[in-house]
DNA sequence: GTAGGGTTAG
């Protein structure tokens, strides 16, 4: 019965029998826990899951490599990487899904470099041989990355030793190739597959989207159609996203209307935030208000959020601070709406506001996370933050970021200091020379790569408004295909545009 | 005869 409920779509019963069993005396025996653990990790209970943890302790289960492998999974799907990672310190028998597990829980739990790691370790230092499970785990760490050169090899390996016609690998594969600007490589492992999932689907679908091909992800969809396949809800979360970034507000609607009545798909909040961006960037500002005030579902912070961007960009003043009042009862500490709202104050000039703003965030200790951005050179991921300094090679970078600047200047740049948020740090440290992440890390890349060569570089925030000018401008001078990943969407960078059509 | 994987609005 625990099994049962463990491994169905609700699993919540299994919990309450397990205590029935419990009251009732009756032991659980080895083949139990790792179906209450399964359960656990599913719902993400992890108090529960602890009390397992702690029978398993008591009875003298632990070293059981089967029970332990499902404590390691149970931590890692519930967000607890360290936690699984001191387990598995501690294991005298490992086999390939304990690996598996472990490289996984830093994988989706935003650790890649460690997920890198342990993989490292596994197949060179233990001579473990992966297996699909591993290659999805490693893909997804490179995919995070950015670390194109790095997913390439595990590609080529997979063809090596015959995972690549492994389904999930597939996917992690064309999620790889997107999340790394390479739509192209992504389209090709799609056409190669020799089974696809709606899960391929989406995953090309959602990657043209982020990367500002929207006419293609559609046209994609409309191909998914004509197979005859059922799309997701995740599915259309990727079209209503092609169809913000693209401007197409009736057709954003349009598709919505026919996830819910041809599809009979129950419209989540994702779904909603995407149409409020869509409304919100179309400059319908108001009737994006109006949108979030008749959705019947309760609005998040995100939803907000979206609202409080449109606001910013089309600079509807009244509107934004009420929204920011809004946000500040949800999240009162969320530094990105700080910046969001500096930004609309500026864009109105309305300088003392901003410092107000500025003075709040240092008083209430609001600090803006900081901003890095990783480059890939010969399979060695390179971070770097604003005003970096630790790189060995500084000198040359800030002699690179020097040319760089007298080339910008006479292609008529000029600095764009309103963001002044965005340069909080950078006035705290009183350094005049103190570039953004992204800069810094393009300069890296081009002293140490060949020309014509495309950059690639990953960053954690959303690129500002002086770097896309700047970027665009370094493609044309520098006549380099500059693609940058932010933390919301793609930009190609090539002679002096950029694929967002300055829209992001 | 009990364990593990892929896509998600700002």
């Amino acid at each position: 019965m625990i099994r049962g409920y463990a491994e169905s779509e609700n699993p919540f019963p299994a919990l309450g029998l397990y205590a029935e069993m419990h009251g009732l005396g009756i032991e659980s025996d080895t083949h139990t826990y790792p179906f209450l653990l399964k359960a656990c990790a599913k719902l993400m209970a992890v108090k529960e899951g602890e009390m397992v943890h702690g029978v398993v302790v008591r009875n003298g289960y632990e070293e059981l490599v089967f029970v332990k492998n499902t404590l390691l999974h149970f931590y890692s799907s519930c967000g607890l990487a360290e936690n699984a990672y001191k387990l598995f310190e501690l294991m005298c028998e490992r086999n390939l899904v304990t690996w598996n597990s472990v490289i996984n829980g830093f994988s989706i739990n935003g650790r890649p470099n460690e997920a890198l790691t342990l993989f490292r370790e596994m197949s060179f230092e233990e001579g473990v041989k992966p297996d699909g499970f591993t290659m999805v785990s490693l893909l997804t760490a490179c995919a995070e990355l950015g670390a194109l050169a790095l997913g390439r090899r595990a590609h080529v390996y997979m063809a090596k030793v015959g995972l690549h016609d492994n389904l999930h690998a597939g996917n992690a594969l064309i999620d790889l190739y997107a999340k790394c600007g390479s739509i192209w490589e992504a389209y090709k492992v799609f056409n190669e597959m020799v089974v696809r999932s709606v899960v391929s689907w989406t995953s090309l679908i959602v990657g043209l989207a982020v990367n500002g091909f929207g006419k293609e992800a559609l046209k994609l969809f409309g191909d998914l159609e004509r197979e005859g396949l059922l799309p997701s809800e995740i599915t259309f979360v990727g079209v209503l996203y092609a169809c913000s970034h693209c401007g197409m507000v009736d057709e954003g609607f349009g598709y919505f209307k026919r996830m819910r009545e041809e599809y009979g798909i129950t419209p989540k909040v994702e779904h909603y935030g995407c149409l409020v961006d869509l409304l919100g960037r179309a400059g319908l500002v108001q009737e994006a208000h109006k949108f979030i005030q008749d959705m019947p579902l309760q609005p998040n912070a995100v939803i907000w959020r979206t609202l409080l961007g449109a606001c910013t960009i089309h600079g509807h003043l009244t509107l934004g601070e009420a929204v920011r009042a809004r946000l500040l009862q949800l999240e009162p500490k969320h530094s990105g709406d700080f910046v969001l709202l500096s930004n609309l104050y500026a864009s109105e000039r309305r300088w003392t506001d901003v410092q107000k703003v500025r003075r709040t965030m240092l008083k209430e200790g609001v600090k803006k996370s900081p901003g890095h951005s990783l480059v890939e050179l010969q399979n060695c991921v390179h971070e770097f933050v604003m005003g970096d300094k630790a790189h060995p090679q500084t000198e040359q970078i800030y002699k690179m970021l020097e040319e760089i600047m007298k080339k910008l200047k006479l292609e008529g740049y000029v600095p764009r200091t309103s963001n002044v948020l965005a340069d909080i740090e950078e006035e705290e440290k009183e350094n005049t020379l103190s570039y953004h992440s992204e800069k810094i890390a393009i300069a890296f890349a081009l002293i140490n790569t060949a020309p014509k060569t495309p950059v690639r570089i990953v960053k954690n925030l959303r690129v500002c408004q002086d770097c896309h000018i700047a970027i665009k401008l370094i493609s044309k001078a520098f006549d380099r295909e500059i693609v940058v990943r932010d933390r919301s969407r793609f930009h190609h960078f090539k002679g002096g545009t950029c694929s967002c059509n300055d829209y992001w």
